[in-house]
DNA sequence: TGCGGTGATACCGGTGGGGTATGACAGCGA
DNA sequence: TCGCTGTCATACCCCACCGGTATCACCGCA
């Protein structure tokens, strides 16, 4: 049994993507009679039918569901590996850390200040990215550790340091009644009229839905409690880009947010592991 | 900047383990000419250095390092894809079920009586493995779920859902004083006259040292405890396999192991989650 | 019953992966 | 200093296979 080339699993996850063998060609740059034969080939050598060909299109099988979603964690693999790889002979001692633009200002800063400390440390190159996208550029390669927050984030996949817990406060327009209080509940913030509560992405990138607005990046947040559209819940040390037209409560009710430094599961990286060690003493 | 094939891994990884262009051509039946050519096209592919030949022999440069890492995953991911789209094509609703033997039989039995009563339950196959077998055959693709210990198992690269919490005891032998107890702390197990407590192996398999026994089965170890050569601090559910000649006394300070149910992230499989589920509402 | 469009088949040419033979070079013992 | 040995790289050849073109078999549909 010899092994699955990527080639023909680049090729199989488009045929799978299109369910059209003559668009998937296109798509990949060949003619259509080398990719039929190419996935025939994948088919025989794993004995399985990955596609079922009726004349009315082309469909997944449940093994070849079971294989596409296998491919691309593949190709992503191998694509994070070739820059990794080459991000490794560029740069020896240095680290690019993702971290979502906004947030966390005074924590990354105490980081890199005690890392800048220790002898011999990498150079840190930190990237702002959107909400989530932290995840893909740590498994792109493109970033070596990020910043993240549990419960918000999916870290499958990534081994965790937590560096601060912290409560959530309310966010809401000054000028609306709810500023005067000195602290909420969760409850409090649901069906008030004319302020209704921001909603964040969830870890796959698509927003429940509801009456508020769906929250992008925290400066269209910012603006949007100033103008007096919305209100959110965010994790206290967020207040930094808070201005005057914005007033936090704090909740007392609010599960706990914790923020932790992540990074790719059996990662060896002296560098990486140098840093860990730093923010474990935070 | 097309995609590495799998072939170059395979070869650069022979390589990097042999650190001898002619053995590694030798042990991937392939002759030496040839494999200098694919390494050379693939450092030409990526445009970086992998391996440094000297005239002292062959050695791995960083980017290398990297790159090895890397490539061991992703030739292990794509034999884990083929296993599981061969399994998914062979059978539908049926589920493998890797479980460390001779623990936790309790849960399992329920766990399987739980899930049998379902309506369109999927079969399970239970395999019973040695220590830490549960993670490789979850990587590997020969198991779909697996029951693991948190802190004591490796649990990165999978999601899981508890399903358990509870104390660990002390096992001696019967005869020895410790027995007459009705419970300890974890500071009288330390310096024991004649009394060493075993030695479980960690994540990767290795044991520390000291003067206990290594464990590598449970029959093993309560065979030793039964002779009185040693004693072991187990989780309570596992006193199931213990006969008279053992004695369980409480440990009142030892931290609590949480048995949980594991599976690769990213599954999704319709029968996984359907055992998730029912194992949530254990 | 032709027409458009599907994927499969037949056949062909060129790239490149594999082989053998040999080269260049360092270490080493006589 | 000179072979000798063992290393990896180079030169060259062959054929397997990938990809291309032409065409078939088959369906749905005017």
């Amino acid at each position: 049994m010899d092994t699955l080339e990527t080639r023909e699993l680049k090729y199989f996850v488009t045929v799978a993507e299109e369910l059209h063998f003559s668009r998937a060609a296109e798509r990949l740059g060949i003619a259509q009679p080398p990719l039929s034969r190419a996935i025939q080939q994948l088919e025989r050598r794993l004995g399985v039918r990955l596609l079922d060909r009726d004349r009315r299109g082309v469909t997944l099988t449940g093994a070849g569901q079971v294989l596409l979603d296998e491919a691309r964690a593949i190709l992503d693999s191998a694509e994070a590996a070739a820059r990794r790889t080459r991000r490794a002979a560029a740069s020896t001692n240095r680290l690019t850390l993702a971290t979502k633009a906004g947030a966390n200002h005074e924590l990354l800063r105490k980081l890199l200040d005690a890392h800048a400390a220790e002898p011999d440390a990498a150079e840190i190159d930190v990237v702002l990215c959107g909400m989530g996208d932290q995840a893909r550029m740590l498994r792109d390669g493109r970033a070596d550790v990020a910043f993240m927050q549990r419960p918000f984030d999916a870290l499958a996949g990534f081994d965790t340091e937590d560096v601060l817990t912290e409560q959530q406060v309310a966010v809401v327009p000054a000028a609306h009644p709810l500023a005067a209080r000195t602290s909420l509940l969760m409850a409090d913030l649901e069906d008030v009229p004319d302020l209704p509560v921001a909603r964040w992405p969830r870890q796959d990138g698509t927003y429940e839905a509801g009456p508020g607005p769906e929250i992008h990046d925290l400066s269209q947040l910012a603006q949007l409690i100033a103008l007096g559209h919305t209100m959110a819940v965010i994790c206290a040390s967020a207040r930094s880009w808070l201005w005057g037209a914005h007033a936090a409560i704090p909740l007392t009710d609010s599960s706990p947010v914790t923020t932790v430094l992540a990074w790719p599961a059996h990662s060896r990286s002296r560098a990486v592991a140098a840093l860990v060690r730093t923010a474990a003493q935070l």
